[in-house]
DNA sequence: ATAAAACATAGATAAATATCTATATGAGGT
DNA sequence: ACCTCATATAGATATTTATCTATGTTTTAT
């Protein structure tokens, strides 16, 4: 995972909505109206959240119907926990450029 | 640590002069004069950044005459880390209110 | 076919932010 | 005392972004 990707990741949970979203999503898989719900924001507006965080690829997006499903990707989380991780043990994790 | 340091954090992280700052960093302590020879920003873009990235927690300053050490704070960084690493856990770390 | 529900897209706007120039502060050296 | 170096602060500006309203698209139910 490059500082790139990281930036965009880090961007998308700086934001106080966004990462209340990733909260829901850790208990489990959530539907974007019951999302929308929890919210005090317009439908719009939480379809462009939704775009920042699968955009930078933390969750993903299922169809099924005219739900959508969001979760989070299991496989970026990890490799960006890796990468915070690693940087708290001060390891040169950073490729020569 | 609750979630409006996590999106505090985030927001730090989520700059590209200011990630690269803390790749530096990682790799151990540094002077300020010498984090502002690495980029293309004036001093007060720098102090602009090391000022969020302090406010922040993560990183510490230590001052030494007319120089400015900083470094990555471990615990804050440490206590980041675990949260984002539970949240891939799909863990509830999160307090009910 | 029509209506409703879930979601996306377009465009506008206000707030946040990254950056600059100019200037102040503070510490060391001469 | 004066100058230089390292850093901070103030103020201005251009870009980004979070949000809204209005509208389009797709799927399901009647």
């Amino acid at each position: 995972m490059n500082l790139i990707d990281v930036v965009a990741i880090c961007k998308a949970l700086g934001d106080n909505n966004r990462l209340q979203i990733i909260k829901m999503l850790s208990n489990g898989e959530k539907c974007g109206c019951k999302l929308l719900e929890a919210f005090n924001i317009t439908q719009p507006t939480l379809s462009h959240h939704m775009k920042i965080l699968c955009d930078c690829g933390i969750i993903s997006a299922r169809k099924e119907g005219k739900w959508h499903y969001y979760s989070i990707n299991k496989d970026i989380w990890n490799e960006f926990s890796d990468f915070i991780n690693l940087v708290g043990e001060g390891e040169r994790l950073w490729k020569k450029e």
